[in-house]
RNA sequence: GCGUAGGUGGCGGAGCGGUCAAUCGCAUCACACUGUAAAUGUGACGCCCUAUGGGCUACGUAGGUUCAAAUCCUACCCUACGCACCA
């Protein structure tokens, strides 16, 4: 197969969402440059079935390179997710079974073909599983591959000293993840392994390990995270933002994109849309010089939804979103309940999973959370019975028909 | 193994016999204002009910003392730190 060296090309991919590259930018540029085929992995979590618009970033810049020509292998972690990565203070996570890994895995692909052609018959994307030869390691496999690295090196990093600091304990096979991980650059003896800012560390493990087992230098490539630069907290987080998942229906993905901070809308364009370096900065400037922000964000919106969706589903997003939340209208493709003729309001929204519990159905109608999407009057009595049919604002963002 | 300090709600962290479903901060939710942004203000934030009241379950686990326990006692489990051990 014929590489690609199109100087052009490899400058987007050597500098767009990238945070850093090990041992030296040009290094790698050269390698790219020669025509040499390389080989270039992505490894990604098996725990969730669940991608982001964070973690696409990373698939992006390993469609770009597999369209030049390059090998491309996406690593699915079945191995390490069996384990669970214990960064936070829960240590035990119960362990994937392999049911849940092969959904997982399906759903996973599913979201990725998104981005990543994998179906491509030219150059096609190898996708491999880590269980392969991390399950049939034994031990004194792993007393060899624990030898190339010292405590210390395990111990000096951040998320340890500020564990050890907090006197918050430090379980030993957390030093195991970035062997595990690093020894897969090993078994698939790759040239460059692409991955998140945060993933640094377990990158430079398998660097090491590279050059111990096969003699071989690997380079790193770090991308930067969805941050929210004023706060610097991420953005793609549960606990800390709004996440929006690649396989989110499309109405849903619109309005989380429209509640992502402002501050973010430049980041988010370069890692997570096509849109050219170019245009973008030119999107920038026209913000700076007062443009609002909210039409900014329809359009970083309906980039977004195009490639997960399409153009046309992304326009009806755009014209569903302005209608509900800017017109007060009725959205469309809004839930639907039935119920008999005369039952409780309380036990309908609770029973069909609307609103978690009757304490919270009682709290929100006390706080005029609730009201008639055709009157827009607010319902406020704990009691009330359904007699007709009507469609209901619960909160900011739910919407129900219920029905007789 | 010994010693010391700890284990409280999604997280951090008070409380140390009754007024504790538990101060406070963060997160979350709702309302107001808005651009479903941010900021700000107000309120809510275990569950259930025939609801300005009542009930049930919760403060590592299991028992006990007491009219009454997150708070006292006993045992156990877990964590950190120190000591001891270290072919």
């Amino acid at each position: 197969m014929k590489i690609d060296t199109d100087p052009k090309k490899i400058e987007e991919i050597l500098s767009r969402s990238v945070q850093n590259i090990l041992p030296l930018k040009e290094s790698l540029r050269k390698e790219l440059s020669s025509g040499k085929r390389l080989k270039i992995y992505i490894g990604a979590d098996a725990t969730g079935p669940k991608l982001h618009i964070g973690h696409a970033t990373n698939f992006m810049i390993l469609e770009r390179l597999r369209k030049l020509g390059h090998e491309v292998i996406i690593l699915f972690g079945d191995f390490t997710a069996k384990i669970g990565d214990p960064s936070g203070k829960d240590s035990a996570r119960k362990p994937l079974t392999d049911r849940e890994t092969k959904n997982n895995l399906k759903t996973w692909k599913k979201q990725v073909s998104k981005i990543v052609n994998l179906k491509d018959r030219k150059n096609k994307v190898k996708i491999v599983k880590n269980s392969k030869w991390l399950s049939k390691m034994n031990f004194s496999d792993l007393v060899k591959l624990a030898s190339n690295f010292t405590v210390q090196q395990m111990v000096e990093r951040d998320m340890f000293q500020k564990r050890i600091s907090e006197n918050k304990p430090v379980f030993l096979h957390e030093f195991f993840y970035p062997l595990m991980q690093g020894y897969d650059s090993v078994a698939l003896d790759v040239d460059l392994e692409i991955g998140g800012n945060d993933q640094t560390f377990n990158m430079l493990a398998g660097r090491t390990l590279q050059k111990a087992y096969n003699n071989k230098e690997k380079y790193v490539m770090s991308t930067t995270l969805l941050v929210n630069p004023k706060t610097g907290k991420k953005l793609m987080n549960k606990s800390e933002g709004v996440v929006v998942g690649l396989d989110d229906e499309h109405h849903d993905m619109f309005g989380k994109i429209m509640s992502l901070p402002d501050e973010a809308l430049i980041p988010v364009f370069i890692d997570c849309t096509y849109v050219s370096l170019e245009e973008i900065s030119k999107i920038k400037e026209s913000l700076e010089k007062g443009e609002n922000p909210r039409d900014v964000k329809i359009r970083l919106a309906k980039e977004i939804v195009t490639i997960y969706h399409d153009a046309e589903k992304a326009e009806k997003a755009e014209e569903n979103f302005i209608a509900t939340f800017k017109k007060g209208r009725i959205p469309e493709d809004i839930q639907e309940i039935k119920v008999e003729k005369g039952s409780a309001l309380s036990s309908a929204v609770v029973s069909n999973k609307i609103v978690p519990s009757n304490t919270e159905f009682r709290r929100l109608i006390t706080a005029g959370a609730i009201s008639d999407m055709k009157t827009g009057e607010k319902i406020t009595d704990p009691n009330f019975k359904i007699e007709s049919e009507i469609v209901l604002k619960i909160g900011k963002k739910t919407f129900v028909k219920i029905t007789v």
